[in-house]
DNA sequence: GACTCTGTATACCGATCAGTATATAACAAA
DNA sequence: TTTGTTATATACTGATCGGTATACAGAGTC
């Protein structure tokens, strides 16, 4: 049964989203999904790769869809509005990811939690580079056409992604205690205060 | 001798910062220390009591400074620029902090990240909500004046943290590979940028 | 000197850690 | 039917986990 491998990765996300990468034993992964550790470490070969696996099967296709929202398309007649789209595309990403599956979101996030002598830190670093360089390019795209970015791409690509981070990380703790409303407000004004300032809301 | 609750207190920092708290045993930090384990305990009682001591000894402090800087002092002739000051102020104290005792940053920034089901979940949530009331209380007090703040007070002082995290992260992390340029501009760009948006750095 | 309090060490506890040696059941290929 | 592969379980390894029972050394007090 393949089954088990599925079942396996899927509890091994909530413990490790829950708990903490360190927290959780093998022994806790392999009785949440009802096997024995041999089945584990038949597939994934030690609690690393089990992690490895995790982050190549519910993260990396995300960073796909990254990558395709990420596209910059210059529009020089009108100067200041071609951005505003397509960080609006990859915003728009991040929600729908913490909309369809909060928890893969989470697992992402956790990345920038880990501590650098973790013995998770190569893996963290790969996917760490993966997602910077995808919004580094963006910006460094960006500042052909618009000049007064220049040399701070990199900056800016943080400063974008964390707030994007903790805008959705408050509007999923906000969801988790009241369902009904909506009072983060989405995508678009996270953009218009990237771009324009607090007073632009 | 009182040395050794201040070694261990050093050591642990140390520690649980590189490593992560649930990655360090006590058997670990009492060697780092060069104590064994009942001492230890006798200053502490537990590895979770060690953690709270920790950030009562290291962080506390800092958030007594945070409390004082942010304080807000409208000056109604002013409209727009009587806000920057003490954010300016604000995001200093985090510099400070980074560039004095870079590892106590780093635990603070930790706190953000801790898993939700972690041990030290009572202990995170504590000094949380001591950093969001004190970040929020002032964005409060700034909607009183700037009224196109009014009901963003939260998500603008979550905003405001994690874009100084940010860029205080970046600046550590450049300045450990780097140590003769500064090219991370430093907490007047940021606040004019969270103010009046990226075209205006 | 006897008595108490602070601080530290030896040696241990049961539980859990990540990982594995070995066996075997199911199934496909020969 | 034999042989090989895939997928699983029982039962175990040595090491480490957080925590403690006990003893005892030094200092101050009576």
């Amino acid at each position: 049964m393949q089954d088990n491998k599925a079942l396996i990765l899927q509890k091994a996300l909530a413990l490790f989203v829950a708990k903490g990468y360190e927290a959780v034993g093998v022994q806790e992964l392999c009785d949440a999904a009802g096997v024995t550790k041999p089945t584990l470490y038949y597939y994934f070969g030690s609690k690393e790769g089990l992690f490895a696996a995790l982050m190549q099967t519910f993260v990396e296709p995300f960073f796909r869809r990254l990558d395709e929202a990420a596209v910059y398309l210059p529009q020089p007649k009108d100067y200041y509005h071609d951005l505003q789209p397509v960080l609006l595309r990859v915003a728009d990403e991040y929600f729908a990811l913490a909309k369809s599956s909060p928890e893969v979101f989470r697992l992402l996030v956790s990345l920038n939690f880990m501590p650098p002598q973790s013995s998770c830190a190569a893996i963290k670093n790969h996917f760490q580079n993966r997602q910077n360089s995808t919004l580094e390019g963006l910006f460094l795209k960006a500042s052909e056409v618009h000049g007064n970015l220049r040399g701070r791409e990199k900056l800016l690509a943080t400063y974008f992604g964390s707030l994007v981070t903790s805008s959705v990380l408050l509007h999923l703790n906000q969801d988790q205690t009241n369902q009904n409303q909506t009072s983060v407000p989405p995508a678009s004004d996270l953009v218009k205060i990237f771009m324009h300032g607090i007073f632009s809301g």
